[in-house]
DNA sequence: CCAAGTGGAGCAAACGTTTGCCTTGCCTGG
DNA sequence: CCAGGCAAGGCAAACGTTTGCTCCACTTGG
C-alpha cells in the first residue's frame, strides 16, 4: 500500500513547517511569495494531494467537499436524472457525492442519515420520506445543511426545490378535456405522498374548472409501481362504463397501464387515451408516441445542489424554495 | 453543530480507558465481561456511533465501510441497475457507496479515482474507460482493491464480472437468421470498447456459422448514444438494397433506430425487424413488443460487490472472473 | 518459593490536517 | 532611540480512532 505524500513530506522537501504548507494551499495566513513558490514546487514534485479524510476529521465545519444524496431508488429514471444534476454541479465545485437508496424504508433512511453525519458530509439533498420526517429534522437540528427535493417537509424552514405537480396535472387533464374526454380515469399516487396528492388535486381542479363532475369510481390510487398501474388500469377499463382516457400519475404506473391496455387489445388513442406523468425513454418512439408531463428532473437536482452549496457557504442566508415547471409534451396518445 | 458522543465520552462514563471502549466495540483484545457490560451500557446511554471519518483516518487498511463506484452515466439504465446491485449488497454489510459519473471522460475518471483514494475507500468498482487504463492500474498498484465490471482491463489480474456479450449477440443474430433474415444490419458500438467489439464478434460469428457472407456496407458503428442510433439506422435503411432487420448494440441506440424506423413509416417486424441489446422500460408494452437481449445488470453489480467485499477481507485470495449470461427475450419485433 | 505465563486494562503514539498562538525580524512614527 | 505594528512563519494542540506496549495482579508448574 503505497502511501500518498503528506503535508510533512512536502514541508520537509520545501524546508518549511507543515503549517506553512497548509496555509499556502488554503490561501489562509500570510506567506511570502518566494516561500509559496518553494512549497508549490515541492507539492508538484511529490504529486501531493491533500488527504480528504484527515481534512474532514480536523475541519469539521469547514468544507470537506462531500455531499450526501439520499433517494428512494436510482432505478427510477426521475431520480437518476436528478442525481445526475446534483453530480454535475458538485463536480464543477470539486465535490464528490455520497449516494444512497433508501427504498422508502424508514430504517434504511435513518441508517443512511447516520452514515452521512458520521462521514461529516457538508450537506444533504433528499426527498423526505414524508412530511414530518423526524430523522431528517434531527439532522437539521444537528446543524447539517439539508435541501429537500421533489417532496417537502412541513416544518423546518429548509431550502427546497420541487416540481409544480399541481400545475403539471392540471395542464394534462385540461388537455384531455379539450380533446373531448368526459370520463377520465385517474391512476393516482399514494395518499400520503405530497406529489401524489398534488397531482390528484390538479386532476380534480381541471374537472372543476371545466364544470365536470368528479366520479369516485374513476379515481384509483396505487403505489407508484408498475404492478399497481397495471392492476388499476384493468380495474378502470373493466368498468361497465369505462373511462375514455387515463391520467396516470407516474412513469412506472404508466408502463403498467400500457400493459393493461395492450392486454385488452385496446387501440390508443382511438379506444382509450392516455397521458402519464414522467417522460419515458421510449415514449417518443412509442406507437403512438406518448403524450406525457415531463418533469425537469435534472434541473431539480441541479438547483438543489446549487442551493446546497450556497447554504454551505453561508448558513445564515434566507431559505429559498423553488418550484420548477413541468412541461406537457403533446404527442399522439391523447 | 451538536457534536456526537465520542470514545472519550463513553470511556469517561464507563470509567475506563478509551482503548478499552474501542476494544469492546471491535471485539479485539481481552476485556472482562463486567467491564464490557459497563461499556455497552454507556454506549447505549450516550447513543454512541463510531465516527467513520476518524476510523478511516486511523485505520487505513482496516475496513472503513466505504465502497467507491465509478460509472459512465447513472442515467443509463444498465448502470443504474448495476449500481443498485452494488448498493444492496453494500448496505447488507453496512457499507456506504460513493458514486461518481465519469461520462467516458478520462480527466473526470482520474479526478474521481483520486477522490476515492483520498477518501480511503475500501475498494472500487468500475468499468475501465478502456483496456489499458493507466489511472486504474496506478490505483491497483497503490493497493486499493478494484473489481472491473462490464468491461475489463487487459492486464492487472483483477477480479471482474462481465456479461457474455459475444454470446448475447450470437444468440440474437442466430435468432434473426432463423427468422429468415439474410441481410441483417449491424449498429455496433465504438471499436475501442470491449463490449462493442464482443457484440460485433457475436454478430459476425452468427453469420459465419450460418454460412452467410458479411457485408461491410451493412455494418455501422456508433457511440452508444441515441443520436448515433438514429443516424446509422437512417443510413442503413436508406441503402439501395436495405437490410431486412437491424441488430443494435445497446439500448440508447435502439431507441434511436426506432426513431428512424418510425420516421420512415416502416412497420415492425413486417418491413424491418429489430433486436437490440439492453432491456428498455417500455420494451414489453411497445407496439410491437421488442425482442431484446437483456443484460443481468443488477446481478453484475451484486456479484461485483460481493467479490469486492471478499477481496477487502482477504487481499490474497485468487482473483475470480465471472461471465454472466445475457438472456434473449423473444417478443414480436423480430 | 520463584519464574513464567495469562487475563485484563491503561498509556500514548499515530493517522494527516487546520489553526490559535507565539516568535522573530524589520519597519515606522514619534 | 524606542515602542508598536506587521509580515512571515514556526510550534503544538486538536479532531476521534486504533493499536503496540506496558503494567499489574493472579495463577501455576517446577
Amino acid at each position: 500500500m503505497k502511501k500518498n505524500a503528506s503535508l510533512v513530506d512536502v514541508a520537509r522537501r520545501a524546508k518549511v513547517n507543515i503549517s506553512t504548507v497548509s496555509r499556502t494551499i488554503n490561501q489562509t495566513g500570510k506567506i511570502g511569495m518566494d516561500t509559496q513558490e518553494r512549497v508549490l514546487r515541492a507539492m508538484r514534485e511529490l504529486g501531493y494531494k491533500p488527504n480528504r479524510v484527515a481534512r474532514r476529521l480536523r475541519a469539521r465545519g469547514s468544507s470537506s467537499f462531500l455531499l450526501g444524496l439520499i433517494i428512494p431508488n436510482i432505478q427510477n429514471i426521475f431520480f437518476a436524472d436528478l442525481a445526475r444534476g446534483v453530480e454535475d454541479v458538485a463536480y464543477r465545485s470539486n465535490y464528490a457525492v455520497l449516494l444512497c437508496n433508501y427504498d422508502e424504508d424508514e430504517a434504511k433512511e435513518r441508517f443512511y442519515l447516520d452514515v452521512m453525519q458520521l462521514e461529516s458530509v457538508d450537506g444533504i439533498i433528499l426527498p423526505p420520506i414524508h412530511e414530518e420526517d423526524p430523522a431528517v429534522l434531527q439532522v437539521v437540528r444537528n446543524g447539517t445543511p439539508v435541501v429537500c427535493v421533489d417532496r417537502s417537509l412541513a416544518r423546518g424552514g429548509l431550502d427546497k426545490v420541487e416540481v409544480d405537480n399541481h400545475l403539471g396535472a392540471l395542464r394534462a387533464v385540461e388537455h384531455m378535456i379539450a380533446q373531448g374526454h368526459r370520463r377520465i380515469g385517474l391512476i393516482g399516487g399514494p395518499a400520503d405522498s405530497s406529489t401524489g396528492k398534488e397531482r390528484t388535486r390538479g386532476y380534480k381542479d381541471a374537472h372543476l374548472q371545466a364544470g365536470l363532475p368528479l366520479k369516485t369510481e374513476l379515481m384509483r390510487f396505487g403505489d407508484f409501481k408498475q404492478e399497481s398501474g397495471r392492476t388499476l388500469a384493468h380495474e378502470l377499463l373493466g368498468l361497465a362504463d369505462p373511462p375514455s382516457a387515463l391520467f396516470v400519475c407516474n412513469g412506472l404506473m404508466t408502463a403498467g397501464a400500457l400493459e393493461a391496455i395492450a392486454a385488452r387489445g385496446l387501440k390508443i388513442p382511438r379506444q382509450v387515451g392516455i397521458v402519464g406523468f414522467d417522460e419515458l425513454p421510449l415514449a417518443e418512439v412509442f406507437n403512438p408516441p406518448l403524450t406525457v408531463v415531463r418533469q425537469p428532473a435534472y434541473e431539480v437536482g441541479k438547483c438543489a445542489a446549487e442551493l446546497l452549496l450556497k447554504r454551505i457557504e453561508d448558513g445564515q442566508r434566507p431559505t429559498t424554495s423553488l418550484k420548477l415547471h413541468p412541461e406537457l409534451i403533446l404527442r399522439k396518445s391523447c
